[in-house]
DNA sequence: ACATTATTGTCCACTATTGGACAAAGTCAA
DNA sequence: TTGACTTTGTCCAATAGTGGACAATAATGT
């Protein structure tokens, strides 16, 4: 079944096409009844004008798809922002769905998606840009394709991504910077690729300090939640020889971090220097505002729309991958450390 | 200087349209030079395909622009994410646009943007949805436009809101139902509308339980600041009559309430019960996790993407305002008073 | 120079829509 | 019944593209 035109419709709905055409344009002298059956008969054909013209086939180009799995996280919300404002800078149209990547059916989603919006430009988020059944797929239908932060750069696509391992190890030669040499690491959800490479940017930096012994170094799985991240950081604050800095892998962690220090009556950043990654909306808005780093969120938007914007020469079995530039963000959440 | 078509691309780039036509849809044999020279002559003529074709132009009636001031707050980020999917459902495209509401050259602002996306739907959002300015320049270029969460309802527009005067009497009732009886509210910043509304809700709520009185119910501003929330909470629960409970206007401020019972050494809820209000990220990710009144954001995306889909039948000088049911959130951080 | 192959151009049919001109009904009051 | 107005239909030009067929030109290898 193809996309109904404005005949179908008109068919459907017994009267001419002019009529529809002056109902769908808001003319002035047109009848309750009419225009109700005018509507109805658009609601249950699923009409959508224009969609078989050439013309506006012109639109498909123009089109750029997003699936996404948690449309609460905060994560997820930032970036389809930043894409939203970079698809309206360049004058593309953005279309999102609700993604279940534990459907069996995510085929059939997918297909669905491509089927009823006609993109032929698609952006890949976490977790789903991993899929390379979803690559084939896409690729299958002659749909282009970026990554964002993906865990491997995958042949012929375009990966976005961050360095997460050099903020990381930026983020711990700050603290070191401020003279701390206890310093606590709560790191996230061992399913995550971002997990590992901060913990590793963490530990790199503090063996260079030469601070890699169990003394000082202390690691904890706080698995990107507050809640496991308060019960890690009130263990870690209670043992006798406590850190005097905690890096956590992500704001919310470290905001629970805070949260155990004042608990346990320690001062931040006097007592107990905290410090986050990704410049959550949390960070600036609590007090002490966090130190963290910031995702170039907006950067990564950009980049992602731009990569449709030149058609590619030719798709060579290359991964070109793009590497923006994260921003260490020193606020209040971290002191030098107290003699 | 109306929108210049592929011929005008083409006549630029000393092409042929054909090959423009080539170029925009990725043929295989093309040689890099000329394509760089039409790249050059879409850049140059910032040149958009289909723009002026009556088929194309069905795209303006599917197109719904916004307006915002603050991206980075959370506020707007959840609202563009459940205008997006609403829009990306119904099939529609949005605009976004950043807008700087001091800049004394915002009618220009606006111009360019309608001119640019050729949007002929808008939604408006606060701070700007106030503006008669603005609503009279949209009337005057036959832009349709709905209103979310406007100070007033403005006569022959939608307006889209949530009943935050019953919200907060509602979530105050819980706090009372609980055993509470000196009772705290930490108010928004007195610019806003509904700092008023939840102020007055809390009031009513009060005054019915026979609580309206200096000893059980305690006011301060804390203008929706994390940081000024916090000293005024510390400065409640000093007093040597400090309240039982505190409801704060909005979850930034509740998690600052939280926090300052951390540092004076009391438990939430066993010591102080807490109660925000939007049901912001941080209400569900901290510990403990937030009562609170969810804003239907959904169902407002929704309903303002629907608004454009009915043709109204012809715009009187009556108000339409559409009222979206909220949702108490009943979490952890609320519980019976101590006896 | 010649044959190939890769680009680019010309010409034309086709698409789904709008908008205008104008006619045909339908409605309604006097 | 008659007019006056409202609503709907018919017909046709115009729009800004696409896609195909095929010719013309350019680049390349032998």
């Amino acid at each position: 079944m193809p996309m109904p035109t404005i005949s179908d419709v008109a068919q459907r709905a017994g009267v001419s096409t002019k009529t529809v055409s002056r109902v769908m344009n808001n003319y002035e002298h047109i009848s309750t009844k009419t225009r109700e059956k005018v509507e109805r008969a658009i609601e249950e054909l699923n009409f959508l004008p224009g969609f078989g013209s050439p013309v506006s086939r012109i639109g498909e180009s123009l089109s750029i798809g997003m699936l996404y799995g948690d449309p609460s996280s905060g994560y997820q919300a930032r970036l389809n922002h930043a894409v939203l404002k970079a698809c309206s800078d360049a004058r593309r149209y953005l279309a999102v769905e609700l993604f279940d990547e534990k459907n069996v059916d995510w085929r059939h989603q997918v297909e669905d998606f491509l089927d009823r919006t006609g993109v032929k430009n698609m952006i890949l988020v976490p977790p789903m840009c991993d899929s390379s059944d979803l690559h084939e797929l896409l690729r299958e239908r002659g749909v282009r394709h970026v990554l964002i932060s993906p865990s491997r750069p995958v042949s012929g696509d375009i990966s976005i991504v961050m360095d997460e391992f050099r903020a990381s190890r930026e983020i711990t030669n700050h603290i070191i910077e401020l003279g701390h040499r206890r310093i606590g690491h709560i790191s996230g959800h061992p399913d995550h690729v971002a997990t590992m490479l901060r913990r590793q940017g963490f530990e790199e930096a503090m063996a260079k300090a030469g601070l890699a012994n169990k003394d000082n170094m202390i690691v904890a799985s706080g698995r990107f939640r507050f809640r496991a991240a308060l019960e890690r950081a009130e263990e870690m604050l209670s043992s006798p020889n406590r850190p005097t800095a905690i890096f956590a892998a992500n704001d919310e962690m470290a905001s629970a971090v805070v949260m155990a220090a004042n608990r346990l009556g320690l001062r931040v950043p006097e007592d107990l220097s905290v410090a986050g990654f990704d410049d959550a909306p949390i960070a600036s808005v609590m007090w002490p505002d966090l130190t963290t780093i910031a995702q170039p969120f907006e950067k990564i938007g950009q980049a992602a729309v731009n990569a449709f914007m030149k058609n590619r020469p030719s798709d060579e079995s290359v991964s070109e991958t793009i590497v923006l530039p994260h921003r260490l963000v020193v606020r209040a959440s971290t002191g030098p450390v107290k003699k």
